[in-house]
DNA sequence: CGGTGTGAAGCCTTTCACAGCA
DNA sequence: TGCTGTGAAAGGCTTCACACCG
């Protein structure tokens, strides 16, 4: 996971979306400013880094008020890109790609899932949600038409190199992995993963580490 | 994600899940052993990378050869702490619960799913794979009778600090959260979290930094 | 006075480069 | 000779602490 040449530090662009979540939030209990050290508490980190990562965004709070919460919110949109929708193909309707097909978290969030992608002829045409599976050999045609942004790989690890090469030449411009497996695209293809196994077995050692040793982390 | 007092620094750690599996993958197409080069190929990392995590295990390498293939495998289950099954609890059963218990993934890396857990009546008794949703309020008799380790969170937000809570004061010793949001657990409860949503806020300020400006990341 | 914005210090992680061993 | 193991350098992230402003 290396940095792009851009002004915000890699840390801080992770840190974003937690901030934006904890503004959303307050936004929606009429709440007008929050101070660093309100905003820290609710996402989970310390007041100095909410303001260190702030200020990355331009000076936006008021010394000796805080930060205006609506304020805030539209800039982290802004600096994330979020101010149009990012259309998202879904490959591979397994367990997984079946869970996320249902989970409505994208769609509230501004990734609405517009296509469900399976090389199983068995399940083409199956109704998830209110999509219908679709073949692989429909990718591009579907990426160019519906304008899809983004890619979830939800294959078998086998299949997930092949699926990737499949989702760049269509045109999505980044991807997100579910496949336990590591995969390669181009530089300018960002790609993030998330491996549930591996998630568990850093818990492992944590948790081992608990019983003889001191603290780890905190969330 | 603070570090605890052990030798082996916190990004090594995330890192040794991803050598397993590729030393699992070389294992089972019987090769012996690996260099440093290869094995930074297959995990995506770079060589020097690889060589100084691998330090902190121990001097396990061969010089001018490179490392022996199952004894590597076994020294990082070890540091893990995969010697031993860890049980899982999933509390939550929507889809994403659902996905997680239908998903062979833990079971053959080690973190059999043996309960399941929801606290809507009309959930209870239904069969998920080949085990049945429990209530919650069994929460405490499973997680001892079954010597339950780790707690998955897959609950909605609103929910996920009260199944915190109650997974701690049952004695489980990890937890993974799913729900979107911050969750806080006594220090020497290990906690991680995978927000889905989250990640693709985080590709979506690459993609459009993409476009304008240069290189982000590879996994 | 309260709370931001930010240099500076400290810590952690990555990368380099090469000595040293099989 | 080939490849590991590791000090040292470089870079990035977090924390500190306080000047400064509303």
């Amino acid at each position: 996971m290396a940095g792009a040449r851009s002004r915000i530090p890699d840390a801080t662009v992770a840190r974003l979306p937690l901030y934006r979540r904890s503004l959303l939030d307050l936004a929606g209990r009429r709440v007008a400013t929050v101070s660093s050290e309100q905003l820290a508490e609710m996402a989970g980190v310390n007041a100095a880094k909410v303001r260190k990562d702030l200020s990355y965004l331009g000076s936006y709070g008021t010394r000796g008020v805080g930060y205006d919460v609506q304020f805030l919110v539209f800039e982290i949109e802004r600096k994330l890109g979020l101010t149009t929708e990012s259309p998202v193909v879904i490959v591979g309707l397994g367990n997984l790609g079946q869970a996320l097909a249902n989970y409505g978290g994208f769609q509230e969030r501004g990734f609405p899932i517009v296509a469900l992608v399976d090389a199983d002829p068995a399940k083409l045409g199956q109704p998830i949600g209110d999509l219908f599976v679709e073949s692989i050999d429909d990718l591009a045609t579907a990426v160019a038409e519906r304008a899809i942004a983004v890619g979830i790989i939800a294959t078998p690890a086998q299949a997930a190199q092949e699926v990737a090469d499949r989702l760049v030449a269509a045109g999505v411009r980044s991807i997100l992995n579910f496949a336990p497996t590591v995969i390669s695209v181009p530089d300018d293809v960002p790609l993030r993963k998330v491996d549930l196994a591996t998630e568990l077995q850093i818990l492992s050692f944590y948790q081992q580490r608990e019983r003889v040793d001191v603290q780890p982390r905190a969330s």
